[in-house]
DNA sequence: TTCCTTTGACCAATG
DNA sequence: ACATTGGTCAAAGGA
């Protein structure tokens, strides 16, 4: 493990010396064979790694948890704009993928990115309700691509009244060091925060450039530092490594004097926060914040950082730089207040088959059936009924579409979670799902279905985007653009592609297209730093992927019907 | 001194 | 009944 970190450790300023590291840097060293395909294949090395450490930590320290996030400033990541792509710097070889983290292949890069999001201070509430109508509007935008909200609900989980929250990629490290000190884990959480708790600072420190970190202030009071994103203090009483996992679980108590609310935290090695999974309900209110004052003391967003307010019924998650994926879920039927709808989760299963539920699920649901905590002897009374599941609008880099995610599951086979997205273009019903190879972690499955409607957007904001929208013809708009394609699956009428040891599904995909891509570069926002060599050979089985679009919505619904219903 | 994290040990749930 | 695994406790130590 320790070796493993020493593999991640880079400095800030050497990544920022590395601007555009090259992807692809590893060759496919896996066959289709392995899946008994003889499809193209691009290296894809997908991880969640930590990005962009500040040089604060504990030399030699272990990675144990919680890890703490640098208290970089997140201009400094967020800085990153399109002269540097994280999700490229992930291709490096001067990270390895993180096996166990592997939460999404197509949440990806995101950039420079500009947030809209709900504030949700306590004593802005009144505010936070007019904010409400434009949660839905939640996206992130970035100088690269965009992303814009989607709600998602959910049934209630089956059989289970925990709230889990995945947060495949909670934060970035913004240090070098992946020992990063206890105290610099709120910090990063508190960045999270804090970018709610006052729009208006946010804004006015969204100056371009003004990505500038005060660490002077970054040193303030632990108990401050201490106090989660979620705005609720919490301590610590445990920690384990569980099985099937690299990644250390922590496990938190609320604070609050007779609240029993829990949460568990799983983080990758490299501080990357992979899990959170809430117990209960607060009792109280959330605890009153005086962090607003520090907030800007603390981070200055840079320029791409936008803020329209998170309400404290979110939970933000500031993620891998390749993927920003914000995520809040409300518990409908939760009578504490709205104050106290802060538990969020997205409903990601770990494993296991029945109900989504995995083993350490099924022990918490176990717990919230009896409405109570063994070790507290308080109760946890509310239960979520309908959760309300905001995602970022993902813009998946290996094909140049948008994607919003709506479902993931595990499926027989595979212990790794399948994530489904679809395409966000209006009327395109275009989908896939994507999951990570069970034999191989590093193999990426992606499966698609139906066609695009629509051409490739280009990134939002970017200068080539009109240009792309011009330059593009009905034949680019091809059904799909993964780079490989295999064959259908005969029970979902996917088309799959696989893309193995790929750091970037994106690469693959994108050089797959490469053509395209020259020749309309503006499809691809970063492009520029797109230097895969992998190569596509069969685009054929596309025609076969090019089905009415008819046909496809029918599909689309009933799928989508069934999925939700099902496993949802 | 207080509060928190760390961490090994213990307990309980699960198969 | 047993082994495995996850969850929790609590002493020790740190900030």
């Amino acid at each position: 493990m320790r070796q493993l970190s020493q593999s991640h450790k880079i400095s800030f300023s050497h990544l920022l010396s590395f601007p555009t590291i090259v992807t692809n840097n590893n060759t496919s060293n896996m066959t289709m064979g392995d899946h008994n395909n003889n499809w193209g294949t691009s290296e894809f090395n997908h991880h969640q790694v930590g990005l962009l450490d500040v040089p604060k930590f504990k030399s030699a320290q272990p990675p144990s948890l919680p890890v703490s996030p640098s208290p970089a400033s997140p201009s400094s990541y967020l800085a990153f704009s399109s002269a540097f792509s994280p999700s490229e710097f992930f291709n490096s070889s001067l990270f390895s993928p993180s096996p166990n983290i592997f939460a999404s292949p197509t949440t990806e890069a995101l950039v420079g990115q500009t947030f809209n999001w709900r504030n949700g201070s306590g004593e802005e509430q009144q505010r936070d309700k007019e904010d409400e109508k434009n949660y839905s509007d939640f996206s992130f935008q970035t100088q690269i691509q965009s992303s814009s909200g989607m709600f998602q609900v959910q049934e209630p989980p089956k059989k289970q009244d925990i709230w889990k929250f995945n947060e495949p990629s909670k934060r970035t490290d913004f240090s070098s060091d992946r020992t990063a000190t206890k105290s610099e884990y709120p910090s990063i959480q508190r960045f999270s925060s804090e970018m709610a708790s006052d729009k208006s600072e946010l804004q006015s420190n969204s100056v371009p450039g003004s990505s500038r970190f005060d660490y002077a202030n970054a040193s303030q009071s632990v108990r401050e530092q201490k106090r989660s994103e979620d705005g609720f203090n919490w301590r610590k009483y445990g920690q384990k490594q569980v099985k099937g996992s690299e990644n250390p679980r922590s496990y938190y108590k609320c604070t609050h004097p007779n609240c029993s609310v829990k949460k568990k935290v799983e983080m990758s090695l490299d501080g990357q926060i992979t899990e959170i999974v809430y117990k209960g309900h607060h009792n109280h209110p959330k605890p009153q914040s005086t962090r607003r004052t520090n907030s800007q003391s603390i981070y200055q967003p840079s320029s791409s950082c936008t803020n329209s307010g998170i309400s404290d019924q979110s939970v933000v998650t500031l993620g891998n730089p390749q993927m920003d994926h914000f995520s809040m879920q409300e518990d409908s039927s939760a009578s504490v207040g709205e104050e106290e709808l802060e538990q969020t989760s997205q409903t990601s299963y770990s494993g296991g088959d029945q109900d989504n539920l995995g083993p350490e699920a099924k022990r918490w649901k176990g717990d919230n059936e009896n409405d109570d905590y063994s070790a507290s002897g308080s109760r946890t009374v509310r239960e979520p009924r309908v959760v309300v599941q905001t995602t970022s609008e993902i813009d998946i880099l290996d094909d140049g579409f948008r994607w919003r995610k709506y479902g993931q599951k595990v499926v027989k086979g595979n212990p790794n979670a399948r994530s489904y997205y679809k395409c966000t273009a209006p009327g395109c019903s275009v989908r896939k799902h994507v999951e990570r190879a069970a034999h191989d972690i590093k193999a990426v499955i992606t499966t698609y279905e139906g066609k695009h409607n629509h051409d490739v957007p280009a990134a939002r904001g970017s200068a080539s985007y009109n240009m792309n929208r011009n330059s593009l013809n009905s034949n680019i708009s091809a059904p799909i653009r993964p780079s490989a394609v295999n064959c259908y699956s005969s029970s979902s009428g996917f088309k799959n592609s696989l893309y193995t040891n790929t750091r970037l599904p994106a690469t693959g995909n994108q050089e797959s297209f490469s053509q395209d891509k020259f020749q309309h570069p503006g499809s691809f926002g970063h492009s520029a730093l797109n230097k895969s060599m992998a190569s596509y050979t069969d685009h054929a089985p596309y025609s076969d992927a090019a089905h009415s679009n008819a046909k496809d919505e029918k599909k689309d619904d009933s799928f989508l019907q069934s999925f939700l219903s099902k496993d949802f």
